[in-house]
DNA sequence: TGTCAGA
């Protein structure tokens, strides 16, 4: 069973000792906490995570007073490291190694200063020998995707022309706005890089008649890279570095988890070295389980608590509706009417018919408004997303095809028309809410630490249901807000800093 | 049901 610094791996004692929890804690009250968690979650099936180590990564907090880039201060990240390597984080990008040109990237181009909480942890984990693999949570906006981009562009050989870095992601959209950083944050670099999501309908050119890749760094979506890895037309044998952006959608279940498995083991048979790197913000219990299987048995994770991970910055309100119709009129009538002018919004419903539905409603209302989901054509999408980001568009209603990852700092509202619910086979069953959906969509709002606010909308006995769980799973209050009370919206907007 | 694809 596991030694662990906590001194107490049994199970019969899951909360050590400390005295009362002080509000601001600090790192290792925390790693010390969790780790005793993390001990007895690990515990049931015995894998990797029992015969860890943990190694409270010195971190100076006063040192580091000033503010990191984007993410509360106080906010705790348990880090699990294996074996004895050490890891120092890193407090400036300098720290790391870097080339001249990535560095030049990072501060000319994303006009980086230093780096945030989660990548001053993981980047000395993912840069430094013995590249061991890495499962990382880190709440929404706080600059995932730079750890992993830097990652992947820190790995390549200039050098060779071929496939060195991998990543896969849920969505096209993701793949590309993924993209959108690499070549951004890449551009001195010279690296080479390609998305592997399906083409225009246009310009296709039939798979087996196309050359094979040799870009040095490929992001794409589980079907087309599949794909291609069949056709012999993506080579993966000088793999270093395989990335799964949203791991635990990718490896859920009810996700993507076949397609995700199949990919990883071809990598595996030809290339039993490949870094794996697993990025969210969210890992509910099963999936941290099975993914933390999944990766080598060496493997570093670094892990934020449930109740941390509800965005301070973003105020989420409820606001009960008698019926569907009269959800139209709160979003008509009183959310547009007062948060006119509080920056883009994002309707997010529960299916594709939803979707169209409510775009046509809010069109013959007269609202300007923009909707997407997976039916509509590729070229279609792209160029709802590029209106949307160019802000053309000021609402765009979504299934949750951009619940997870879009990045768009102008977004600081989010409407849930419907409230997202998991999926189960035994409909008989009260219908549990998808916790990780709901805050994957919640952050969407106040990016970056930006002001932002939910309204969820809420409809009969069993929405509220839905509704107070997801206040308890989160341990937080979602305020009540008065369905034709215009004050009520407005003292709702005013406290989430988006009115004056 | 939604996300990816393709027989």
């Amino acid at each position: 069973m596991a030694e662990s610094t906590s001194g107490d791996s049994s199970n019969s004692n899951p909360t050590p000792p400390p005295a009362p929890v002080p509000e601001h804690k600090s790192w290792a009250d925390v790693a010390e906490e969790e780790v005793a968690e993390e001990a007895n979650a690990a515990s049931a099936s015995s894998t990797a995570a029992s015969s860890l180590n943990v190694d409270e990564l010195t971190i100076d907090e006063k040192k580091k007073a000033t503010k990191f880039l984007d993410e509360p201060e106080d906010s705790n990240i348990q880090a699990v490291t294996s074996g004895d390597t050490p890891y120092n984080s890193a407090s400036t990008f300098e720290d790391l190694n870097l080339s001249p040109e990535l560095l030049k990237g990072l501060y000319v181009e994303m006009k980086f200063q230093k780096p945030s909480k989660i990548q001053a942890i993981s980047l000395p984990m993912i840069l430094n020998p013995p590249h061991k693999d890495l499962i990382a949570q880190a709440h929404n906006g706080s600059g995932k995707t730079t750890c992993f981009v830097l990652g992947m562009l820190s790995r390549v050989d200039p050098k060779m022309q071929v496939p060195q870095a991998l990543c896969i992601c849920p969505t096209r959209e993701l793949t590309i706005q993924n993209m959108e950083v690499l070549r951004k944050m890449g551009k001195y670099t010279g690296i080479s890089s390609e998305c592997a999501i399906p083409a225009d309908s246009r310009d296709a050119l039939p798979i087996s008649k196309r050359a094979p890749i040799m870009a040095q760094v490929v992001i794409g979506t589980p079907g087309t890279i599949k794909k291609w890895m069949s056709f012999k037309k993506l080579g993966v044998s000088r793999l270093k570095i395989l990335v799964f952006d949203e791991a635990d959608q990718m490896l859920a279940e009810d996700g993507f988890k076949d397609n995700s498995l199949r990919i990883m083991k071809e990598i595996e048979k030809v290339n039993p070295h490949c870094q794996v790197l697993l990025f969210s913000a969210t890992f509910n219990d099963t999936v941290k389980n099975f993914v933390s299987r999944t990766v080598k048995k060496d493997h570093n994770q670094l892990f934020v608590k449930k109740e941390e991970l509800s965005l301070e910055a973003v105020k989420q309100y409820k606001v009960n509706c008698p019926d569907e119709l009269s959800k139209i009129e709160v979003i008509k009538d009183y959310i547009f009417e007062i948060g006119e002018n509080v920056g883009q919004t994002i309707i997010f419903v529960r299916t594709r018919n939803s979707a169209k539905m409510l775009h046509k409603s809010l069109v013959d209302l007269g609202y300007e408004v923009t909707s997407i989901q997976g039916a509509l054509d590729n070229e279609e999408r792209d160029k709802i997303v590029k209106e949307f980001r160019d802000g053309l568009t000021q609402v765009l209603i979504s299934t949750d095809v951009l619940a997870r990852g879009f990045d768009q700092q102008q977004v600081n509202l989010v409407i849930n028309y419907d409230l997202p619910v998991k999926y189960t086979a035994e409909y008989t069953r009260e219908p549990e809410p998808d916790y990780e959906v709901y805050l994957h969509r919640v952050g969407r709002a106040g990016r970056f630490g930006r002001k932002g606010a939910v309204f969820n909308l809420i409809c009969g006995e069993r929405d509220e249901n839905l509704m107070a769980k997801i206040e308890r799973h989160f341990g937080t209050h979602v305020t009540e807000v008065q369905e034709k009370n215009v004050e009520d919206y407005k003292r709702a907007l005013k406290e989430a800093g988006l009115l004056q």
